[in-house]
DNA sequence: AGTACTTATTCAACGGATTGCGCAGCAATA
DNA sequence: TATTGCTGCGCAATCCGTTGAATAAGTACT
C-alpha cells in the first residue's frame, strides 16, 4: 500500500529517473521497503496519472534518455494526509523462521549451516549501516537526524538477530551433545 | 511462496481445522508468518488437491460442522524438501519506519506519539511472548526447543525495538529544545 | 573479438494477498 | 431484547508483487 509513499518521500528532496530510485530502494530506503525496478515504474506512472508527480524527458547521449521525475503539491498534500493517519503493523513473513519453529524435522547441522549464510548476510548490512552511521556522525548526524535513526534501527535489528544467532548455536550444540551421548 | 510450509509445519504435530490454524496464525507462527483466514483456507484447498493433506469431516452440535486437516506422507514429504534449500531473506515492508525516513515532514510530537502507539503493541508483544517462554521454562524447554527458540526470536526483536524507540525519544527532544530556543 | 556490466525504460503473465461480502447458529453481555 | 463475539466455512474482485523478457548503446575486462 505505501510503495507510492516511499517513493514520495525519496522525491522529496532531489527530482530522480525511475533507475535512481531502484538503486535507492537496492540501498537507504531498502533498509525499511523493498522493491524491484518494475514495480517502481509502474507506480511512478500511476502516481504520474493521479498528479502526484511529474516529469521532464531528459535526451542523453551515449545512454538512454531518461524521464527526471518531481513532486507535485498534490504529491506532497498526499504524502503529508498519509504521514498523519497511523501505520498498520508490519507483516511479518520470515521464511527462514518457519523452517526454524519446524525445526524438529531437520538435522542440527543444516541447520547451523543456514543459520551461518544468514548470519553472514546480517553480518554485512550491519557494518554497511555503521559505515554509513559514522559518516553521518563526522558532519554532525542533526542535519539527516531521520536518515540516521533509520540506520540506527537496522543497527540494532541486526546485532538483535546476531545475538539470537548466539544463542541458536548454543542450544543446538548442547542438543548434539546429549544425542550423541546416549 | 511459503504459506503452504507454514501451514505443514503446524500439521506436523497436530490435526487441525482451518479455523484452528486461523488462530495458531494470530498468535505463535504469527511471530513469524503472518496470514488471514481467507489465505489459509484457500492454500488448504490447494494443498488439499495436491495431496499434501487430507480432511475428514467433523459434525458438531451447537457448533457448524468442521474439517480436521491431517498432513500426508506426500505433504511431509515437500516440507522436507523445503526445508533443505535455502530460504530466500525477508523482504522489509515496514510503513512506519517509511514514516520516520519522511520524518522530516512531520512534526515532532506526532511522531512521538505514534512511536507510543507502536511501543505500546510492542510492549504487549513481549509480554506475551516472555509469557509463553517462561511456561517453557517450567516443563524444561528441550522438548519444544524449537518453539522455544522462535520466542527468543519475538522477545529480542521487541526488546531492540523498544531500545530503540529510546533513542528516538530522547534525540526529537534535544530537536524540540534547540528548535524552539531558536 | 567476445562477454559482462551499467544506464534506462517498459510490457506481459502469473500467482499471491487483501478487501469485502455472505451464510449460520450459539453464547454472553449490555 | 439488541448487539457483540465466537466458531466455522467459503467466494469473488481487485490489487500487489514477482518473474521473465525485450530493447539499446556505451564501457570495461579477458
Amino acid at each position: 500500500m505505501s510503495l507510492r509513499h516511499a517513493i514520495l518521500v525519496l522525491l522529496q528532496d532531489q527530482e530522480a529517473s525511475g533507475y535512481d530510485l531502484a538503486r535507492e530502494f537496492a540501498n537507504s530506503i531498502g533498509l525499511v521497503w523493498n522493491a524491484t525496478h518494475q514495480q517502481i515504474y509502474l507506480e511512478l506512472g500511476k502516481l504520474n496519472d493521479q498528479n502526484m508527480v511529474k516529469f521532464r524527458h531528459i535526451p542523453q547521449d551515449g545512454k538512454p534518455d531518461k524521464k527526471l521525475y518531481r513532486i507535485t503539491e498534490e504529491g506532497r498534500d498526499e504524502l503529508i494526509r498519509w504521514l498523519r493517519k497511523p501505520a498498520a503493523p508490519p507483516r511479518i513473513r520470515d521464511a527462514f523462521m518457519v523452517k526454524i519453529a519446524g525445526g524438529a524435522l531437520s538435522d542440527s547441522s543444516s541447520i547451523l549451516r543456514e543459520l551461518e549464510d544468514q548470519a553472514d548476510l546480517r553480518r554485512e548490512r550491519l557494518s554497511t549501516f555503521e559505515a554509513l552511521a559514522s559518516k553521518l556522525d563526522e558532519q554532525g548526524r542533526d542535519k539527516d537526524l531521520f536518515t540516521y535513526l533509520t540506520l540506527r534501527r537496522g543497527i540494532l535489528d541486526q546485532q538483535a538477530w546476531l545475538h539470537w544467532a548466539e544463542e541458536v548455536r548454543s542450544a543446538l550444540n548442547k542438543r548434539e551433545l546429549l544425542s550423541t551421548s546416549v
